[in-house]
DNA sequence: GTTTCACTGGGCAGTTTGCCCAGTGAGACG
DNA sequence: CGTCTCACTGGGCAAACTGCCCAGTGAAAC
């Protein structure tokens, strides 16, 4: 689905202050509180904006270190090791990919020690053939969203 | 930080019904609504929780193609990478890491082909050496947190 | 010309929020 | 053994917001 401008500056407006409500928006945005409603429910339908969660921040929670692992599973074992790793707390996402590997996924650990342990956990599994890990260390851009929304408005715009 | 039981509670509540209100959740938990204030207020002034953005999905928004890029940088020229990819709004996240590249980030793009423009305008950087992208087929594990909280939680009921 | 549709601006009752308070129980400390 | 601190309770208040409704308007589609 496409955006238009004022789909933009609702969701850029969220990101920026997710405490705000439905009624300041619509004061900040020039627009009739109806409409602002209407917008959210449609962007959420579509499903542009699937929730609200709470952010968490895994190191705040005692789990510091991040890592990338890529593994590589034995033929046909995928369905398994992916019900696997859904077991592991410390899997926060999991992806299959095409290239070197088959799978990628994201790990979080209390130290550089423990993360042994949760690559031990992970890599610990009939499945897996050989695992690669890259342990992060700074994250200069964190996952963000604003960028991609606003080029998805401009495009939008520039199309119509 | 260390969460207790409550807090646990609190997060995962959060995490499935993120519209819920103060109020409504000091009586699911048979808390006073005080107490549920007071940990929220102290859970994101512990940087636990970070925020209440809104979760928005790149393919509803028409990128429904994501890919990991992992970077090799020539020695040196890390903070005009960095600088580089941060005007990149298909770049949605950047890590450095150790191991056989120097970044991993997350992209994503309109479509198969157009993930050759993206990565060309990543790679079109004269302090990157070489890529090497992986395509996300499937997303068995989407990003989650509550599987580590809960964790987290009983660590915490373990050890004290 | 007519219909459709998004938006406006307003009103209403019900609920929630932010803030305050006194009382209580448990654990820490002298 | 007292005393203190601290988190939690349960309550009360005014202000604000939400969800829902409505009639009117302008623009675009048919």
């Amino acid at each position: 689905m496409a955006i238009d401008h004022l789909d933009e500056r609702i969701i850029v407006l969220l990101a920026r202050e997710p405490r705000i409500g439905v009624l300041e928006m619509s004061r900040r945005l020039g627009v009739a509180r109806g409409t602002v409603q209407a917008r959210l429910d449609r962007l959420q339908s579509n499903g542009v904006i699937r929730g609200f969660g709470p952010e968490v921040d895994p190191a705040a929670l005692g789990y510091p270190v991040t890592a990338f692992a890529t593994l590589q599973i034995r033929q046909g074992q995928g369905a398994d090791v992916r019900a696997h790793l859904a077991t592991v707390p410390e899997v926060l996402e999991l992806h299959t990919t095409t290239g070197t590997g088959d799978m990628l996924c994201r790990l979080v650990a209390r130290s550089n020690a423990d993360l042994q342990r949760v690559i031990d956990r992970v890599v610990g599994f009939d499945g897996i053939v050989r695992a690669a890990t890259a342990i992060v260390m700074e994250n200069p851009v964190p996952l963000r969203i604003i960028p991609l929304v606003e080029q998805a408005a401009r495009d939008r715009d520039g199309r119509e």
